[in-house]
DNA sequence: TGACAAACGCAACCCTGTTGCATTAAGATA
DNA sequence: TATCTTAATGCAACAGGGTTGCGTTTGTCA
């Protein structure tokens, strides 16, 4: 995984500056190491006393995507997630605290998508694949007040 | 798959009513066999000449998916999708043209759940598996025209 | 046929995200 | 170091999916 130095050096080479911002966003990504929306993005940089205008952050997410540097996905709900682009991976999210976590899974699903590809006369790109479920502390609280919407 | 008769049976023992707009929406979702958002059956029901506020909709939604009716997923846009509850599968999705279908997928995730739930200590309850690429029209016009987003 | 609550329509609203345009500032060049 | 170009930013207004409050309509049952 390269570091935020040379992304931000390969930027430059490309004519793009080094901002504030862009490096506290970069700063972020690699600080939390999970998935990040543009509002956690805003309110992490609010803590910060970094001043953002939400529109700027947006269009430096589109801009960092744009440059292959964070990837874009969509969980079970209508706001975009980011993070860092690294080799493919899954999720698993607490469908109580709302907890991300990135998660190893070595079962690779290539057998299976090239039985799609054939029944379906469908070719396959990309898949997205999440577990949905309690983490462990939610897991425990269920037990007690049972109560899990 | 009970039939929307049954359907209608059952919400009435219930004390929920046989209407217009709730009839139409069943239907649909028996036509099309495929995942409907708020904005398809809108516009489905306008073609049929049934008229249909916006909230009527979103709230019958709402109330077919709390009576265990139709399931609610999202893909990787902001829109809410429904389809009829029925056995778990997952839908191929052409990031072209945005048809949606359901598949055929033998293989279970069983196991590997088992070893991401030891191995994460989470708890799973389901999870979410959609394939994006392209469709057999949109594979072939790519071939001639090749530009694919 | 009247009464009651489920279903409905409408307007106003919320939230995530986008666009147009004027302003600021990074960093290259003179 | 001053100047210049344009990437980056802020602001206001907007777009689209979805929700809420509340008054009205209508299905159903006695």
């Amino acid at each position: 995984m390269i570091n935020i130095k040379e992304i931000l050096l390969r930027l430059k080479k490309e004519g793009f500056r080094s901002t504030t911002i862009r490096k506290s966003i970069l700063d972020l990504f690699y600080k939390f190491k999970k998935p990040l929306s543009s509002q956690d993005i805003q309110k992490y940089l609010k803590q910060k006393n970094i001043k953002a205008n939400k529109t700027t952050v947006y269009r430096e997410l589109d801009f960092l995507k744009n440059q292959n540097i964070i990837e874009e996905f969509q969980l079970d709900d209508k706001i975009k997630r980011y993070e860092i682009l690294s080799s493919h991976h899954h999720h698993t999210v607490c469908i109580k605290c709302r907890e991300i976590k990135c998660i190893e899974f070595s079962k690779d699903l290539e057998s299976q998508e090239k039985e799609i590809e054939k029944n379906n006369k469908f070719k396959i790109i990309n898949h997205s694949l999440e577990f949905y479920g309690l983490c462990h502390a939610c897991w425990r609280a269920g037990h007690k007040c049972q109560a899990v919407k």
